[in-house]
DNA sequence: CATATATCAGGTGCACTGAAATGA
DNA sequence: CTCATTTCAGTGAACCTGATATAT
């Protein structure tokens, strides 16, 4: 993958979509190093996380947490229900749904993937001082939660 | 496309992996809703782009420049010299070259993409007050570029 | 009836691989 | 012979649509 924005025209260089994409290029390639050794994709340890912090989960609720559509779920759900880390077994309280839930064994696994997603981070952040790194995440998050609270840093 | 954090386990909400991925996915619905009139690809953009920055270039250096691959020039070209916007001649110096130019009417096309451009980027920093905007993009060009110049801000 | 869920079949855009043909 | 360029054929992951069966 070749995420290098040197050679680009100006024009592109300064703009934000320019640069948000070429920064999540980056930043996938690197949570796909890491997570290559288990085969896994970023989106199952986004599975795992969800489970790990919201309890038993149907599948719609999960998908819509972490952005994911239901028709993915079901290859999703099915490699970590094959590898032993997440339950899925029929909602008594309401049929239609499967209430998904993390084994002792995948919220181990999880563990392992919360240290790999870290290293990815840093990878990607290690240009940044620290203080920047806050920035940037306060920064990117207001962005994407809309709301406006001028100044800050 | 839903590119909401709200609901995301807070493993994820606060990791520069997670915010990059959403932050792009929002970019790419942005300007793809801006090209959409004209049937384009924020791609078939950065060759117009580079073209006009440039000059005539080899297939193979406009596609090191902007990040695509060789393969997928190709049709990227196609499209753009269906339209009249390029021309492709080989080039004298070299014969296994392509010369990509761009002609009359791809210039005045890319002045009108260059609007679409910077409207879906304003709309995407919308909730980001001037300076937090420059802060950003400068945040996220030394994240790619490496460098390590501390402060600012 | 309308709605929500899980699943499946398929489509599309995009990054990428591998190989062929041509020429430097 | 080695390397670069254009092109084509095809793969794979990800996002998305539409349909079905089932339950609320």
């Amino acid at each position: 993958m070749d995420c290098g924005t040197s050679g680009a025209p100006h024009r592109l260089r300064g703009t934000p979509i320019w640069l948000l994409k070429r920064a999540w290029m980056r930043a996938h390639e690197e949570i796909r190093r890491q997570l290559a050794g288990a085969g896994l994709a970023h989106q199952h340890y986004a599975v795992l996380a969800t489970l790990a912090e919201f309890g038993p989960c149907a599948q719609a609720e999960i998908a819509r947490r972490i952005g994911v559509d239901r028709s993915d779920m079901v290859e999703l759900l099915n490699r970590l229900q094959a590898e032993g880390w997440v339950h899925r077994e029929p909602d008594p309280a309401d049929r239609r749904r499967n209430s998904v839930s993390l084994t002792a064994p995948g919220r181990a696994a999880l563990r392992r993937f919360d240290k790999l997603a870290e290293a990815a981070g840093d990878e990607l952040l290690a240009p940044l001082s620290e203080a920047d790194r806050e920035t940037l995440l306060d920064l990117l998050t207001r962005m994407m939660d809309g709301r406006r609270e001028e100044g800050r840093s």
